[in-house]
RNA sequence: GGGCGGUUAGCUCAGUUGGUUAGAGCGUCACAUUGACAUUGUGAAGGUCACAGGUUCGAGUCCUGUACCGCCCACCA
């Protein structure tokens, strides 16, 4: 085989996909190992988690190519709804667009674009870091194939029975003008005033006075002794547009220990008191509208934003003599994770999945033990939310993502992916994101299947690669994204979607906070790229990878370790050079090595007896997922066992060295590729060799 | 209010089933040196492993409790 000498990185990067290396092989004979990368939110740049998880997926890869197994590393990309919309309106705004200007199709075009112009100036830095996925089987969660798979699901929890639509109390995000889900919801703790408001003969304790336009009931405990007499008897209160009966009425959800124990109902507002509603058919009444603004029914209140109008009525409350009394009160208040404005529970028109089913099913396999968790204490977490699982809000009002299959003439309703035809209107809502992000470990691989004559047949990527050995994600999305691929895949499959999942650990900094551009707290991975090289930055991320262990960040920590692991890079690129470019004239190459290993010197046994151990090591922490430790175990033997201590020793006996530093050395390279794949490949390449890439190198066993 | 995780050297963290003098990197100090490598080598200082009990021949590791920090979940308006 010839010698190749690289430029950079990129050169060898370049190299591997010409040599069609990261290519997963559907007609191989050899085993399958799959791993699904998690599709990035296509919403601009790579950060340090992204890296990491890069890094992990990559190693094992590699690691599990290297041990003789057809490897499919499979990359994608989602469309990430609210945060792209969100990111693209501002783009729009600072050119003085707007969606209403654009109107839908105007608006979608110049989306395409935009996606288009982002996914080139990322999709460059995710393979910055090394990543040996196959690129030919890349799938955007827009994609055709995707728009299929997500209709078919959809088409199928309608036709059973699961899909329907109704008003429904939602988190609604004033801002991004969207339902959220409850887990979109972040809390955040306020310092707010507690407002003691007179009702008739009671007086109650409220945050939100304002939302008192859509009381429809006084509320108390039925235990409650204090109000007993009270309770299914109307008052006459007073409010700000005159008086107005009012009935009191128990329910077990009010606390008596709160405020008077006593609360106003506003159905409409409260996710508690909506429910109230339901259980004594109360009426809603709507106050507060999707602008967060309030409704004609607060009379000279009305188109006042909700935080104002409180501020404004506090003085008539007073002068009416309904405020009574004011304290300070530490409470959470709901805000919206991606945009911080605060959530406003509101009723509205929205589309739901009955997931309790699925669900239940779910909770068995995971129980069964058929997906291997990292950290384990995730089985039990995952599957106590799914045993207590909601009604799933599958409807978002946005432009970007799935638009919901359904078209409407007058009455009729017809769930279809084109139109129907003349007259048909279609929904305007769109999907949520994770209806079709649960659907990746399928979509990906060609579900739905049909055949040429429309029969079911499964796709020949699915036979081979589902389920999916290995599956990677962050644990804020083990809810949104992880649950519901297990439910959604057993659903459609009755198999689990991975076998292993690994959650790894948040980065955060110094603070415990985590990394957010609003915070301004982040560290970018380009910069460490640049300024140690990828293989550095990845083995600085792989000492943080232990799974569900989060771990503390800055600058100057990943400098140090960046700085740490290069000199790291240089140290074996120095033994190299001793090795090889320096080697005595009257030696043979590494081919005689191989089968010339008989010496009996002492050094020579104990060096090799150091790398057996060490290649031992290395594969068990490699299959126990415990990166840190195999790359630990990599830079003892490397510095202090070979470096330090064999040639140090070895430089009185040269020549007679030379074969076991050879073995020793490429051994090395190899059992370090998976973690620095460039300078092993580089310096690999610098040996009189037999395959055309380290990669293609047999694992040592 | 529930659940989970953390607390080990100045800093960031390892420590795999309990087993000798508790480890790494960075930082600090001393010495060496152009010898594959100053992106170096040798050595040193530095820890009552959060605290209090318990189990054990033996506990950083297992059990109970406490404190502080963090995360997740939850309809206290």
């Amino acid at each position: 085989m010839t010698k190749k000498i690289f430029i950079n990185e990129k050169d060898i990067y370049d190299f591997w996909e010409k040599e069609k290396i990261f290519s997963a092989d559907l007609n191989s004979k050899k085993p399958k190992y799959s791993l699904l990368i998690p599709p990035p939110n296509l919403t601009g740049e790579l950060h340090l988690g992204h890296a990491m998880q890069h890094s992990i997926l990559d190693a094992l890869a590699r690691f599990k190519r290297m041990q003789g197994f057809d490897v499919l590393l499979l990359p994608g990309v989602d469309h990430a709804g609210i945060q792209f919309e969100s990111t693209f309106d501002k783009k729009l705004s600072r050119e003085g667009l707007t969606k209403q200007k654009l109107g839908r199709d105007e608006w979608l075009k110049k989306a395409w674009e935009f996606k288009e112009d982002i996914y080139k100036s990322v999709s460059g830095s995710w393979r910055m870091m090394g990543l040996s996925a196959d690129w030919s089987r890349e799938v955007f969660t827009l994609d055709e194939k995707c728009q299929n798979a997500v209709f078919e699901e959809f088409k199928t929890y309608f036709d059973k029975g699961l899909i329907y639509r109704g008003p429904y109390i939602v988190q609604w995000c004033p801002r991004d003008q969207t339902a959220i889900e409850d887990v979109e919801v972040e809390y955040e703790q306020r310092k707010e005033k507690l407002y003691y408001l007179k009702y008739g003969p009671l007086t109650l304790a409220t945050v939100r006075p304002e939302t008192k336009f859509g009381d429809t009931a006084m509320a108390v405990n039925p235990k409650d002794a204090r109000y007993k007499d009270y309770v299914g008897r109307e008052f006459e209160i007073e409010t700000l547009h005159g008086k107005k009966m009012m009935r009191v009425i128990a329910d077990d959800a009010v606390d008596p220990k709160f405020g008077t124990g006593v609360i106003k109902v506003t159905p409409g507002h409260d996710f508690t008191d909506y429910e109230i509603g339901k259980r004594n058919n109360l009426p809603i009444i709507h106050v507060i509208n999707k602008e967060g603004k309030l409704t004609d029914v607060a009379g000279k209140y009305a188109g006042m934003k909700v935080a104002a109008a409180r501020e404004a009525m506090l003085p008539e409350l007073r002068e009416k003599g309904i405020l009574v009394k004011e304290e300070e009160y530490v409470h959470n208040v709901s805000v919206c994770e991606r945009c911080k404005s605060t959530v406003e529970p509101i009723i509205s028109e929205e589309w739901f999945v009955n997931v309790s089913e699925m669900a239940k099913a779910a909770v068995k396999v995971i129980d069964a033990g058929e997906i291997e968790f990292f950290p384990p204490n995730y089985k039990k977490i995952l599957t106590e939310w799914l045993s207590d699982i909601h009604d799933w809000c599958i409807s978002r009002s946005l432009w970007w993502g799935h638009r919901i299959p359904v078209w409407y003439k007058g009455k009729e309703m017809k769930v279809s992916q084109e139109s129907p035809g003349e007259g048909w209107k279609q929904d305007e809502q769109v999907l949520d994101t994770w209806f079709s992000s649960g659907l990746w470990p399928l979509s990906t691989l060609g579900w739905p299947f049909a055949n040429a004559q429309g029969k079911p047949e499964k796709t020949k990527e699915f036979e081979r690669y589902f389920p999916w050995d290995f599956e990677i994600s962050a644990p804020e999305i083990k809810y949104l994204w992880i649950a519901r691929m297990i439910m959604i895949s057993n659903y459609f499959t009755r198999q689990v979607p991975f076998k292993t999942m690994f959650f790894h650990g948040m980065l955060r900094d110094l603070q415990g906070r985590k990394f957010s551009k609003s915070l301004g707290n982040g560290i970018d991975p380009i910069y460490l790229i640049d300024q140690w090289g990828v293989d550095a930055t990845r083995m600085a991320l792989y000492t943080y990878s232990i799974p569900g262990r989060d771990g503390r960040v800055s600058k100057q920590i990943l400098d140090e370790r960046g700085k740490n692991f290069r000199n790291f890079g240089t140290k074996i690129r120095n033994i190299a050079k001793f090795v090889l470019e320096l080697k005595p004239q009257d030696t043979n190459s590494l081919r005689s090595t191989v089968y010339g290993l008989q010496s009996k010197n002492k050094d020579d046994k104990w060096i090799k007896e150091e790398l057996e151990k060490l290649i031992k090591q290395v594969t068990k922490n490699l299959e126990s997922l415990e990166l840190h430790l195999a790359v630990d175990d990599i830079y003892n033997f490397v510095w202090h066992d070979l470096a330090d201590k064999y040639i140090e020793k070895s430089k009185s006996r040269r020549g007679e060295a030379q074969m076991t530093l050879e073995y020793v050395l490429k051994n090395v390279l190899i059992v370090l590729h998976p973690f620095m794949p460039y300078l092993t490949e580089e310096i690999y390449q610098m040996f009189d060799k037999t395959k055309t890439s380290i990669m293609l190198e047999e694992w040592p066993s």
